[in-house]
DNA sequence: TATAAATATTGAATAGTATCAATTATATTA
DNA sequence: TAATATAATTGATACTATTCAATATTTATA
């Protein structure tokens, strides 16, 4: 708690994102009263779709996997959240329930905000608003990949797929490839387990790609694009 | 032409949405001097997947259906898209293109507003950018449904995913069935159209639903959510 | 209405993919 | 570190779904 309670106050905190900075003093205060912290610890559940979504949640630090439960127990996988990244936002004006879960795939600080009081300051300064649309937008068009990915490939497509957006995501700052499992990256291409190491090892045998136990380099991504391509 | 110019004045319009309630009368003329009115037959697309998007698109009168074309060729279906809803709403902040192309699956009338217009009201006016957003929620949640339907359920369950979805947008005023071919109806489950004509005669044969034709009636509706269900 | 074109249906063959079981490698914990 | 649990890999098999080809039916058009 100690080593938490230093960074606490929003307007202090080196970590926050592009939206954040839309927002003027006193509503970053506003925001401050109304939030919480706290630590997650890796693979503990974030949010749980289906619940009751009284907050928005803001990762403060950490990182954390988006996925979907169907009713047949599987998990399709959506996204890695990074830090500085908001999970929960469409549930503000819709359902009042989280239709994703997320959980931390590294221990992850994560702010709780109030509903209600993120919905003020959404009403009463658009410029605030104007970004969070355009987060929407961008993150439908991520959806649409994904449909396409799932509805119209098969195995080798599905698993460039997957592997075009986690090496994006990997060469950001922070790699991620050591948090997944070969389960995770199966979810993120709606595979098999066992199809996608057997997959992943024709990768690696064609010099698409370099596998050294959990860390996975991409050597020829025009390729890649090109199987994703062609499905 | 003629014809159509009777209807031609957005304060006029009996097809008015619940999102232009939200405008007031000098919104609505302004609205209403940025745009045209174009008849699109069935058949024709009316906006492409790709292309430069400078218009919001309106459905002033007519069934649309929406679509992703992936790079392998094929389509997979969207959505139903009826009387006064819109089409494009997602370019006017994001990428400035269309992420889907849409088709008229019926004659149909469709109002092309300037998307800066419209982006112009929506900043002005709170409470119509809100029920914009609240749109945008409701959408992304179909999507998640696809994404679990493709992602994780086999050939029974997504065909019964489909049907409930376009079943459910027949109960409404409109029939739909009459105008979707079996290929269409493959399009929206992700089958192939072969694969989705043995399915629907084997449903048939289990009253789960009853066909005549195109006219297609569910007489089973719970059975059918089980077959989603178990995937 | 007759004819042509498009759509729907069916069967058989093939390709694609998951599942199960066994084994090996890696990570965790006492 | 040894023991145990978890994750990764591989092979064989069974299942799922598409494709191709042929035929029937419906729709559109001259």
């Amino acid at each position: 708690m100690g080593n938490l309670s230093e960074s606490t106050k929003c307007h202090e905190c080196k970590k926050s994102s592009k939206y954040f900075k839309r927002l003027s003093p006193s509503e970053l205060e506003f925001i401050n009263q109304n939030k919480t912290q706290l630590l997650y610890r890796k693979g503990e559940t974030i949010c749980k779709q289906g619940a009751f979504a009284s907050d928005v949640l803001y990762i403060s630090d950490g990182l954390v996997s988006s996925y979907l439960e169907s009713s047949n127990n599987r998990h399709i996988n959506l996204k890695i959240l990074k830090t500085s990244e908001f999970i929960g936002l469409s549930s503000i004006y819709g359902d009042n329930i989280y239709n994703y879960s997320t959980a931390a795939i590294k221990d992850s600080t994560i702010c709780m905000i109030k509903k209600e009081s993120f919905k003020k300051v959404l009403t009463s300064n658009g410029d605030f608003a104007s970004e969070i649309i355009k987060g929407y937008c961008e993150n439908e068009n991520q959806l649409f990949n994904k449909i396409l990915s799932l509805g119209s490939k098969q195995m080798h497509g599905r698993l460039a797929d997957a592997l075009i957006y986690l090496y994006n995501q990997n060469m950001q700052e922070e790699k991620i490839f050591p948090y997944l499992s070969r389960k995770d990256i199966a979810e993120f291409a709606g595979l098999s387990t066992e199809s996608t190491v057997r997959l992943l090892t024709e990768f690696k045998n064609d010099n698409i790609i370099d596998i050294r136990g959990k860390e996975i380099k991409v050597l020829n991504p025009d390729l890649l694009k090109e199987i994703s391509r062609r499905g």
